[in-house]
RNA sequence: CGGGGCGUGGCGCAGCUUGGUAGCGCGGGUGCUUUGGGAGCACUAGGUCGCAGGUUCGAAUCCUGUCGCCCCGACCA
């Protein structure tokens, strides 16, 4: 290709929209451009770049026995509805962009495809003889993504890796889950991307063991822990560790763990009880009200025990309150705190009464009475059964007949929830559930309680490795590049797809499905590879392999030259670039930095003698060589680098 | 959704406080000179100052509304 018509528009000046050196690099270089927000044309520069990233993904997937395919990106609401998905993806998140057709029939534009897939595969896939299968597509996804940003890492149109497997068994599926494990860290590496496997939370997707592939840059969105051993490294939203010990305090139980009330007027937070009173806040025990929605029309008040000094995580809670109230209310689409301004908010919107000053914020015991959400003399949506009894139906009779969206009703009973840092203590001081007031002293048997102990505090840097309490955990931040989970049978199950097994009984499938975020890798890639010049691509991604440049466009000599190496290169089936611009040396070389071709050839002063320079774009280094030694050079190097895994 | 910021030639910005009919750098075009690290000179094209109201003799500038974009946050009161 010659640059004089590749349309290469490169700017000076850093854009304005763009915070983050990838962001900025991409668009001076003319690889991307904005049309609206989290929506980006990828220029033919990116282009070649995604579609050698393309290619590597494929010949990695084939080699498993992968099938590529192309699934519809329009996807039918029943589909979800079956899954169970539609409203957590529509009404909730909202991550799914959805619409209406002519005939007034729903239908999403694809955020993932479990759905399709597993609809496809219950039609096609009958017999254990059929197993195991492995489908993958690269295709472009859609998510209404809350707030789009970086340029590609977090658009609402992105390309996408996703593959899904389909099993007679669990073992079957750990077996190809491996597979794709050692798959995708063969992948980046040929990406030429540094890359750590972590433990991760399945979030939406749902399933069992799920890891992510985390490219290590400080613009990642994403908070990694790691053990300095590197023997564990999950992300925060799902690291265990253990919390430091909590300091005795002293005097211990008061009035046989009933605790003594202790005056402590405006004194709400963990930190002015500490400073107040000498406490250190690993003697305290933090209790926070919170209210989790759920899509039958569920609204379930929370009670979190957690100790003083520990903080909460969301994404362990979240799991916690879905996992026993999911299968009997349908999807929880969202916890928030139980404040006065969400109270008058269902109030006014959902019509549900809910006295809040019956409850006195900032001096909330763990043995808060579920009569403070008593009923008022008038008040709307009462469901008796909600949080206590409930209809016990399984995930997949709910499945099968989705629940219609029913009025929302509120438990008025909570659901409690303790971290055993706060589970642990055998003293603590604790809200009185009055105003001004706190119990010095009290212990969980004292107050006649039996908490129900579940992991919800965040791990934090710093913290010592449960694995090995000798080693500490180090923060550092992620780019989420790839992510492989163990499904399990949630989708097949919910959608109905069986199998005969060899007993000839119907099973269900096991599943699993494995996704690289395509273009985000990309912008990854210059993430982790660039210098205040511009991108350095890794020679496996590289839109180009050389430039060719001539030094002056002016002399017949240099530009004959450098058509002639041009051609030899492509001809030896080099992607060779040909600065045939009439422009200044510095502009070509400026160019070519920017947009960071691995190697540039140029062509100058020695043209006459059949001298010409070799330069590496990462490393600096500058050769004077003959013109044979210079090909023979390139064709040395490069073709070995191609498969980035020298 | 909450908070903050910004909308002025293709791009990056100034001008707004103190109203008087729009400017700088880059980029584009033409010509001459230059030619190994984003050249110089000259000429030139290109803007209903996001949009809609209002105040005023007069609005990029003041007021109101609206739309768009960017940043931070959206879990511990």
């Amino acid at each position: 290709m010659r640059v004089s018509c590749l349309m290469l528009v490169t700017l000076r000046d850093d854009p304005a929209e763009a915070e983050i050196p990838s962001h900025k690099l991409l668009i001076r270089a003319g690889y991307i451009r904005r049309l609206g927000p989290g929506i980006y044309a990828y220029l033919p520069l990116l282009w070649r770049v995604l579609q050698k990233i393309s290619a590597i993904v494929r010949q990695e997937m084939d080699a498993t026995g992968a099938l590529e395919t192309l699934l519809p990106q329009l996807q039918p609401a029943d589909l979800w509805q079956r899954s169970g998905r539609w409203a957590g993806y529509t009404a909730g998140e909202g991550i799914m962009f959805h619409l209406r057709d002519r005939h007034g029939r729903e239908l999403g534009l694809g955020p993932t495809h479990e759905e399709v897939i597993t609809a496809l595969a219950a039609d096609l896939l009958r017999s254990y003889r059929q197993l195991s299968v492995n489908l993958y597509q690269i295709q472009t996804k859609f998510r209404d993504e809350i707030r789009p940003r970086f340029g590609l890492m977090r658009g609402r149109e992105f390309i996408m890796k996703d593959a899904y497997s389909f099993h007679a068994n669990e073992g079957s599926l750990r077996k190809t889950y491996a597979a794709m494990d050692s798959a995708y860290r063969r992948i980046f590496r040929r990406c030429g991307l540094r890359t750590v496997a972590v433990e991760a939370d399945s979030g939406a997707i749902g399933g069992s063991a799920s890891q992510e592939f985390m490219v290590t840059a400080d613009a990642g969105e994403d908070l990694i822990l790691t053990s300095s051993d590197g023997s564990y490294a999950a992300n925060q939203e799902r690291a265990v560790s253990l919390a430091p010990e909590a300091i005795a305090l002293p005097g211990g139980l008061r009035a046989a763990g009933a605790g003594e009330l202790l005056a402590t007027p405006g004194q709400t937070t963990i930190e002015q009880l500490s400073a107040a009173h000498g406490f250190d806040p690993s003697q305290l025990v933090k209790v926070l009200l919170l209210l989790a929605r759920f899509e039958a029309g569920l609204r379930q008040p929370l009670l979190v025990c957690l100790r003083g000094d520990q903080q909460l995580n969301a994404v362990k809670l979240a799991n916690a309150v879905s996992a026993r109230l999911a299968p009997q209310h349908g999807v929880l689409l969202g916890i928030e705190p139980l404040s006065r301004e969400l109270a008058s908010e269902l109030a006014s919107k959902e019509g549900l009464q809910l006295d809040l000053d019956a409850i006195p914020l900032g001096y909330l015991g763990p043995d808060l009475e579920d009569a403070v959400l008593a009923q008022p003399k008038i008040s709307l949506g009462l469901d008796p059964s909600a949080a206590s009894s409930g209809t016990a139906t399984g995930g997949a009779a709910r499945a099968a007949a989705p629940l219609p969206a029913a009025a929302p009703h509120l438990a008025r009973s909570f659901l409690r929830l303790t971290d055993p840092t706060a589970a642990e203590l055998a003293a603590f001081v604790a809200g009185a559930n009055k105003l001004d007031q706190h119990r010095l002293g009290a212990s969980w048997k004292g107050l006649k309680l039996q908490p129900e102990i579940v992991d919800l505090r965040a791990a934090q840097p710093g913290d010592r490795c449960q694995h090995d309490p000798s080693q500490t955990l180090a923060a550092a931040r992620g780019i989420e590049v790839g992510h492989i989970f163990q499904l399990g049978r949630k989708y097949s199950e919910a959608m109905q797809a069986r199998f005969t097994n060899e007993a000839g009984a119907e099973e269900s499938l096991w599943m699993g499905c494995y996704g690289i975020g395509v273009s985000r890798l990309a912008q990854a890639a210059v993430e982790q590879n660039h210098d205040a010049d511009g991108i350095r691509w890794p020679l496996a991604i590289a839109p180009f392999e050389v430039i060719v440049v001539s030094a002056s466009a002016q002399d017949p000599i240099q530009v004959q030259l450098a058509e002639q190496l041009y051609q030899r290169l492509r001809d030896a089936g080099i992607d060779a670039l040909l600065d045939d611009r009439d422009e200044r040396a510095g502009v070509k070389f400026k160019d070519a930095d920017l947009i960071g071709i691995p190697w540039r050839l140029v062509v100058g002063r020695g043209a006459a003698q059949g001298q010409v320079e070799l330069v590496g774009r990462s490393d600096r280094q500058r050769r004077d060589l003959a013109v044979e030694a210079a090909v023979a050079a390139l064709l040395d190097l490069i073709p070995p680098a191609r498969c980035g895994l020298q």
